[in-house]
DNA sequence: GCCATTATTGTAAGTGCTTACATTTATTTT
DNA sequence: AAAATAAATGTAAGCACTTACAATAATGGC
């Protein structure tokens, strides 16, 4: 069953059938409805290739992020996914992992699969030294490349962002405020989200003309049981801390563990504050304190802002979304 | 840049040039190192879609789901990218949620899209209703269809199964022989998988001559707090149980909460077991003892079978993998 | 060196759609 | 009712590839 078989049937040439699919208004209603009728009869569907070979795109969207077992990604997946379909458009994923050469290797997949634009998601999906991001900044001269919760400048680059560094200060404020004084920063990784949140602690501590003591700040993998252990070594090292404060709930867990094993009472003892709102924070007793960084909104942004570009809108190539503390048990706020 | 600027430049045929991009062996050393040659000079890639009209396939996978969210399915979905991106296949990733609608739908998507195969994740893709997955089976006249975990009869349909019946009776004969004489099963779905773990519940106690109890088996959603509120209830309502048995970690978490909150002694008042172990066993306190379901075997083996399917090897319709018991804290086997 | 094979290369006809442009038909306007 | 305009439809030329078949070049046997 092809174009040629429909307008056969339908008595009417594969131009008029072509337009009823592509819903052109330059149809008649009696020709429109006799055309569906037929389509319908057979059970037609138009063949993909043809159609990009002719159109020279597939409303199709690439979505990479690192890995998609991780909790805040996944959700995130959903969202876009379903924002995409919503406009009309279907989605690749890939999951790249973390080695620069499978990004690379993986985006020209989907390069040469000619997606309509790129959804990047995670800040860890850009690497740090700006040269290695180079191979994106080129490729956005021909398709839109949109950042979830990641920061990178260029032409045709747009970002939609959680404001951190903000969220990070108010709860590291609340803290402070709630009698805390030695507040351990911890945090997974280097990226663009990663120092940013760590640059709110330290405006936090600088706004009230306290000292940042640089080990209060300590590098951790976004693992429970390794951040457990890390935070038993520092309480055996004699460092002295009442309250936790970490880039991912994952950590905010393994705090919590660490609390039970050393038999810290929470929140009295050691408050915890964990970030993302993801599942991990209703698991443990007490349930965790954490920061939502509000991933559906993040997405909806991205898909909006992303069917903005593609018509020729103007529309801000940076977009910053405010982050939501969830009170729960491991903090003593009022 | 297309087929016939290389050949152009590489002073040869748009036959040779397909011939080399499609690895034919019948093209001379000399012509295809200049062919290769003119094509990493231009950074010439072949457009798919004209690739897809001329050969009518794209390499292409079509991976359904119904929540990318949950943890295993999240996890099956990395494992059975790779594998697949390992065999030089691509994947696009579908989303449903839980209604049939939906599923037709995005199931009719993907094939107008021309994927090579199906692969549905998870046994919540399939309907109770015989009749309302007979589009699979009519649909797996076209094209084959792969089940991970999930369960349905019919021609060029492909299942690859773990074994839960085995696994949750198993666990439960070891809970019976550590003293637990009431056993709470609590169970998610009446999916395949779904009764199937609760017929190895029932296997357990059948074996022991012992009768089952209707109130000890409890359905309750996949959620952390609502498990913990059901065990709550029942546990005021007056009915005795010492041991959990679940057929989601979510669940488990659920239970350990419920003991925190009714001060009862894990693993020594109240037992528990969860299901895939995925990172909800290890966040609470006490971790919990769980059957790991082995996505990552499940989704190789998937990927595999399909691959012969491909290949047109003889290949089991069905292939059953054990399961594996990760002991935990939450019980006290010796 | 000639013919039969075989290996290599080229030609041209699909593949199923889109769309600029041409043509026909319907609707106004005068 | 003719002319002008607008609406609907059709024709045919792409789009970038694959591949059957034809043609040519290389090789080997005598």
């Amino acid at each position: 069953m092809n174009i040629y078989d429909v307008s056969k049937k339908a008595g009417v040439s594969i131009a008029t059938v072509s337009r009823v699919l592509n819903g052109n208004p330059n149809v008649s209603e009696k020709t429109r409805a006799r055309v569906l009728d037929v389509m319908n009869e057979t059970g037609y569907t138009p063949n993909v290739f043809a159609r990009g070979l002719g159109l020279g795109t597939i409303r199709t969207i690439g979505i990479m992020c690192s890995d998609s077992s991780d909790p805040y990604l996944a959700h995130a997946i959903y969202y876009l996914e379903r924002e995409l379909r919503l406009s009309g458009y279907d989605s690749i994923l890939c999951c790249t992992g973390n080695s620069l050469e499978n990004k690379r290797q993986y985006f020209d997949l989907l390069r040469s699969k000619k997606v309509d634009a790129f959804i990047l998601v995670g800040s860890k999906f850009i690497e740090l030294r700006a040269k290695d991001n180079s191979y994106l900044v080129e490729a956005a001269k021909d398709v839109p490349i949109m950042l979830v919760n990641g920061y990178l400048e260029g032409e045709n680059i747009y970002c939609t962002l959680c404001d951190d560094r903000t969220a990070v200060r108010q709860a590291a404020e609340q803290l402070l405020s709630g009698g805390c004084n030695d507040i351990l920063y911890l945090f997974t990784s280097y990226s663009y989200s990663g120092t940013n949140k760590m640059k709110g602690y330290r405006d936090a501590l600088m706004n009230l003309g306290l000292s940042v003591r640089e080990d209060y700040i300590q590098n951790c993998p976004k693992d429970v049981l390794e951040t457990k252990k890390l935070l038993s070594r520092l309480d055996e090292e004699g460092l002295h801390f009442d309250a936790v404060l970490t880039s991912d709930d994952a950590l905010a867990v393994g705090a919590v563990k660490y609390a039970h094993a050393y038999g810290r009472k929470i929140p009295d003892d050691l408050s915890i504050i964990g970030y993302n709102n993801s599942i991990y924070s209703i698991c443990t007793d007490p349930e965790i304190t954490s920061i939502d960084s509000k991933v559906e909104a993040l997405c909806t942004t991205t898909v909006t802002t992303l069917m903005g570009v593609f018509n020729g809108c103007n529309v801000p190539s940076r977009t910053t979304i405010a982050a939501d503390l969830i009170k729960r048990a491991t903090t003593k706020f009022h």
